[in-house]
DNA sequence: ATGGTTGTTTAACAA
């Protein structure tokens, strides 16, 4: 089974994309971050055309919204609200193996990292705060699978100069802390991590501002896929979707994200 | 140190 995670940044405009994800790593599941579209507009009869008959989306006007396109029957879904909003950032579904797949998009959190300054990091950590906090509470065994746009790269070569990084949004050490104790609280284990050695550089998205975004690869792993421990032994392959950065006509400034686990 | 781009929706906001 294919796993993929996808920050799209409007699925309307880059359904194109998506077919092309479709046609050449063919993913079971497709998760899906910033759709930016009211579930009315979504569009579900082309991905049901890609054999993704499966959806499971939440999405509201021009921000956010998540999905879980699935070419295998989804049962037992639903969503989170975190920090007393409403914004369609947690979607969850349980896959016809009694595998529990959360998609999640966490606020990336403004330019300034103080939360007594901006109220976008102090959403960003209180959303992180009360994420660890749930799953902690969450004692049952059935396994899981985590994936989505985290907006934090937590390791040194999560990002392109651990030095430069360490006081810009998404690097700092009060987000690195507060997604660590996320996943320590279910136990959840980095399935890129297993793959790509913590000593090498590993990206998942790049600005829009570069000039160009080869030639500099200022990078940062944003996209994570995590699962419970009893998957670890099933992990058989990832993949980075480093070519996506470069679809046209118009790519998102994400790639996609996948694993095998079989 | 600064500014650089994109998407939604149409001037401002979020990323």
């Amino acid at each position: 089974m294919r796993v993929a995670t996808w920050n799209i940044n409007s699925v309307r405009l880059r359904m194109g994309l998506l077919e092309r994800l479709s046609d050449e790593a063919a993913p079971d599941v497709i998760c899906l971050q910033e759709t930016k579209t009211i579930d009315d507009t979504f569009p579900r009869a082309a991905f049901a055309a890609k054999g993704y008959t499966h959806q499971h989306i939440l999405g509201m006007k021009s921000y956010n919204g998540v999905a879980i396109m699935s070419r295998l029957p989804l049962s037992n879904t639903g969503h989170k609200n975190w920090h007393n909003r409403e914004d369609c950032r947690h979607i969850f579904a349980t896959l016809p193996n009694n595998t529990e797949v959360h998609c999640v998009y966490v606020p990336a959190g403004g330019d300034i990292p103080d939360p007594a300054a901006n109220d976008k990091f102090a959403h960003k950590l209180g959303f992180m705060d009360e994420q660890a906090a749930w799953w902690k509470s969450r004692k049952d065994k059935k396994p899981k699978i985590i994936v989505g746009d985290f907006n934090v790269a937590p390791l040194e070569h999560d990002v392109w100069s651990h030095k430069q990084m360490i006081d810009v949004v998404s690097h700092t050490p009060v987000e690195i802390e507060k997604l660590t104790a996320w996943q320590k609280a279910h136990n959840w284990y980095d399935a890129i991590r297993h793959f790509v050695p913590e000593s090498e550089k590993c990206y998942s998205w790049w600005s829009y501002r570069a000039a160009d975004w080869t030639a500099s690869n200022r990078g940062r792993r944003l996209d994570h896929i995590w699962v419970t421990p009893d998957l670890q032994p099933a992990l058989k392959s990832h993949i980075i979707l480093r070519d996506a950065r470069g679809w046209g006509p118009k790519p998102s400034d994400h790639v996609p994200v996948m694993v095998d686990i079989g």
